[in-house]
DNA sequence: TAACTATATGAAAATTTTTCTATATTGAAC
DNA sequence: GTTCAATATAGAAAAATTTTCATATAGTTA
């Protein structure tokens, strides 16, 4: 079966499809949210407000990095997280949109 | 357009999850992107146009179905689907740009 | 260097998704 | 009712993710 030509071609579905799927968890999207209006956080203050192990949390901070949704910056021992791409929040707000009514 | 900033609970957490996660996959984007501009197309016209079996498109149908993404009618023996929420193209468009630089 | 704190990584087990194949259902026409 | 075309669903194998637990690495201070 042939397929016609689509408006975004298969490299790009599959990349944004990488995108979604990263921040398409419940722990990473609270991550994004304590994350947001610029915040600066290391690992430890990340886990200790989410309830996580250190090890948990270290996982989807690396998810969420090497999927471009954050940036870390090392500090002497800490490591700071930070949105990489603010409009991020933009995407949770418009999927919350479409659960009103 | 402005980003919310509020806390998110528990709930709200999972089911914005779920609902990215409904939209993370490269087919079920590939549907969402030929479903825009308002078009209504019945399953032949969908898994023709991408190239799927019948059996997997009408499985990610009624995946965005079931997550609200995308509503359907019946009309004699075709089930038209369509975008329920055209806002989710914007959720595209924003994780597009945020694959550019 | 040793001890300590902060963070990262590995790997197996458990769970969830995806795909495949076949079959079931629905509605129209006869 | 039978047949055909369109769509939906079931079940199981395959693939991908998540979780858990243990350990490793990096940086600081003594």
């Amino acid at each position: 079966m042939q397929a016609k030509s689509v408006s975004l071609d298969r490299g790009i579905l599959e990349r944004t499809a990488a995108s979604l799927k990263a921040i398409a968890h419940p722990v990473r999207l609270a991550m994004i949210d304590l994350l947001r209006d610029g915040k600066r956080l290391n690992v430890t203050q990340i886990y200790q407000a989410l309830g996580l192990e250190q090890a948990v949390a270290s996982q989807h901070l690396s998810i969420l990095k090497e999927k471009n949704i954050l940036s870390s910056k090392r500090q002497g021992k800490h490591s700071y997280y930070y949105l990489k791409h603010p409009s991020i929040l933009e995407v949770i707000s418009l999927v919350l949109t479409t659960h009103e009514g």
